[in-house]
DNA sequence: TAATATATGTACGATAGCGAACAGAAGGTA
DNA sequence: TACCTTCTGTTCGCTATCGTACATATATTA
């Protein structure tokens, strides 16, 4: 399958106006996103800013003793590096190519200037944010309240939300890290919704077959955060569930 | 003792150049902050955004089945309703007053005009709200891994920092809801950290005896935060620590 | 084809935190 | 003073998850 390449397959680029668009699509390069790519480290300058496509980027706390947790996942609903306009410049976080793909790169200094424009550019970024706020706030809650096996569902279907898809490239090894829990939690969980019959998983292909009964294990965790991300960034999922 | 209110004993506020404060505090009113009283419920519409002085409030995601857990906390040292400059207008969270005290606040559109002029102002709630995503990030990760007693010391010092003292009036009960853990689990980490005479607590009335104890048993999480606020938000937090 | 690395499955004791129940202590109120 | 409510302390069995160890299966490479 030859597949085409389109800034607007990244849906907060998509959902800017012509003119807008025009002025950013100047500056964006696409780029490869290989599986395990850091894409920034904890507390590095940001050089650009990226647009997943394909793609899904984790945002990761990492510990001192080398214990994670992901915060939240960036896929083509958004954009990575949104320390870059909040002003800190930097963030405490580190993001991953959590799913290989490909995605728009912009250099920092001309998001900035859209930016700092104050127009509509801007008002959808500072939306995206707070959906974004949303996620991990969520996370948190999820994190403390729910078992492994609901938030392998969140977290299954969060991803595919973002991928407009059915299928995910990932091992339970690295789903471990992204929720924070021991390899032998994944599979185990991973086992059972096997067993049930909704997803497929081999050596790292996940395959999901029965969505919907997914989104009846999932935890409410779920729900929230696509409503949230649904009211603040409306025509945008609309291809996704 | 006769305690003066100023809106410069909110750090944030404190941070304006005269010509932002001038404009702003035309509109400040102070008022009473109860404890238990709920600024803002999930969902509803900000009519007002607060500033505290000398209270502290708790971000809360409240869950279907009563469950909850604090994502944020707010002093001194912030703003409440970020959603309103976020375009978002509401958020799913509750912001509820864990700290009698006071504070100012502003009726919401006035910020929004001082912040649509996307000047200084504008620029400063911004790097607030990304100290702020760091601390809603960090919950994440030390609700996922650290125990329970870990998590009452981060929660005691990011409060006391955010009220400039070394007392807080708070029952274990509800210290319970904010880490989002049984009750019983609070009454026995402070029990230990009474035993180590780190605190002194009676019927709700905390009092922090020996802080740096606190701090050699607290996780990193809690200097993650406070780094990260002091980087973004320089010239505050001077007077705590 | 054989050797090696990677991914997944399983088992078992240890433990932190949960849920429920109850008792005592401190403060408020009649 | 007596009564009631609130807050704190303690116990006990239960469960999810952890840490560790090891077994098996599937890819990759020599």
């Amino acid at each position: 399958m030859v597949e085409e390449h389109n800034p607007r397959q990244n849906h907060l680029l998509n959902a800017l106006l012509n003119t807008e668009f025009d002025r950013l699509n100047e500056g964006l390069e696409l780029v490869k996103l290989s599986l395990g790519e850091v894409l920034y480290e904890s507390g590095s300058l940001l050089k650009y800013v990226y647009f997943p496509t394909n793609s899904i980027i984790s945002l990761l706390f990492v510990m001192e003793n080398g214990a994670s947790a992901e915060i939240a996942v960036v896929g083509n609903d958004g954009i990575l590096g949104i320390s870059l306009f909040m002003g800190g410049e930097t963030t405490p976080s580190r993001a991953v190519v959590q799913s290989e793909g490909y995605g728009y790169r912009l250099k920092a200094q001309l998001l900035k200037e859209e930016f700092n424009r104050a127009g509509p550019v801007m008002r959808l970024l500072l939306r995206y944010t707070q959906a974004l706020i949303t996620q991990m706030s969520q996370t948190a809650v999820c994190n403390r309240h729910h078992s492994v096996e609901q938030q392998l569902c969140r977290w299954l279907l969060l991803s595919l939300d973002r991928l407009s898809g059915t299928k995910l490239n990932m091992t339970q090894e690295l789903i471990s890290n992204m929720l924070g829990v021991r390899r032998e939690g994944v599979t185990e969980a991973a086992g059972k919704l096997q067993r049930a019959g909704l997803i497929d998983y081999n050596r790292g292909k996940i395959n999901v077959i029965n969505r919907d009964g997914l989104e009846k294990r999932v935890c409410e965790c779920y729900q929230v955060v696509k409503r949230e991300f649904d009211r603040l960034l409306p025509s945008m999922h609309g291809s996704a569930h």
